[in-house]
DNA sequence: TCCAGTTTTCAGTATTTACTGAAAATTGAA
DNA sequence: TTCAATTTTCAGTAAATACTGAAAACTGGA
């Protein structure tokens, strides 16, 4: 079950192993692959960049499957690739900010699988602008309204995702907390 | 390719299977099994409440993949079972307003995503505490920021989601442009 | 109690996704 | 140009997920 090379019981790489094992869980719960969870939260943790052989070390996984996974990072733009003066070899390490980090990922899955799908909508809302029989109205009435908030969606999303100061989230949560006043349950 | 038994022309008909099965290639992007997404676009459109014998024969699909999709969408809380007076059998419906349906799925991911997520995230802190050279205080260091980033999101969901009005989000956009002033890129 | 209608379960199968490992391609230093 | 270091690709395979169809369990009326 471990994913480790080393068999040595310091606490902080069990400790390590142990956040890296999880979050490969958590990622795997949030569609994210098993690995690609892992590689990231071993970048997260790593102190320094580390190159595809000691990753594959570290997590016992094949060359290819380092490289691909750590291809998809890069193309997420959670993980940068840094080239070492001397060093031939290529090293990847994570945006460590968490703040940017979920800017970098809500505009990426923004642009994903956002967009995609207001486009959909859009063309369904099309099709059925003209036909004219009550039945039909009543759908082109369900999708305009899904179109729009998807739409809403959207555009919240890119807001949040260009406001670069990390005060933004407890911000927003003092202004939802006063907008909802005496609504608990 | 066809999800339809019917093979008529019927404009309508025609838009809500591009519907279906868009929303369906949607679903699947964003980790919803094609199936799951596309009985919810089904019940989405359709008038009134159907049965499994009518989402069988709609999607094409055998009865235990209807079932246990219809139960995994009830326990999500977007569709409910409806008992027709007179009927023995068990229909089904979609909430249909937008906004309700994005508070559902809020609070339930945050229950089955980042509640378990913060949860780790809690248990490895607790682990770095007390471990004192540098590098394990930067790891844990590392940890709190993860750890406070998640509970603040988790925060601000339960807000979204007992936020029962649909204006909170265009008023959340405005807001948000409001703090976003002079930022375009 | 019986039974037809209906729901639920689940072993077997199909489909999709993830991973391996080795061969091919690329790169840059000499 | 040569060559060793490194990255990239990809056919083959393993693992995970989704689906089928039929049998078993349940339900309520007669």
């Amino acid at each position: 079950m471990s994913n480790q090379a080393t068999t040595e019981a310091d606490p902080l790489q069990v400790a390590k192993d142990e956040f890296i094992t999880q979050w490969g869980v958590i990622g795997n719960a949030w569609g994210i692959s098993r690995t690609m969870a892992q590689i990231h939260a071993l970048l997260m943790v790593s102190p320094g960049p580390l190159c595809t052989d000691e990753i594959m070390d570290e997590l016992q996984i094949s060359r290819g499957n380092a490289h691909s996974n750590l291809r998809e990072l890069v193309s997420w733009g959670v993980v940068k690739s840094v080239i070492k003066k001397g060093e031939r070899k290529e090293f990847f390490e994570s945006e460590k900010d968490v703040w940017k980090m979920f800017c970098t990922i809500t505009r990426e899955r923004k642009r994903r699988e956002i967009d995609p799908a207001l486009k959909v909508l859009i063309d369904c809302v099309a099709q059925t602008e003209t036909i004219e029989y009550r039945e039909a109205q009543e759908f082109h009435e369900q999708l305009k309204e899904l179109c729009s908030f998807v739409d809403m969606a959207s555009r919240v999303m890119d807001q949040v995702a260009s406001s670069e100061e990390s005060k933004t989230l407890p911000m927003a949560l003092n202004w939802l907390r006063s907008k909802n006043v005496g609504k608990e349950d």
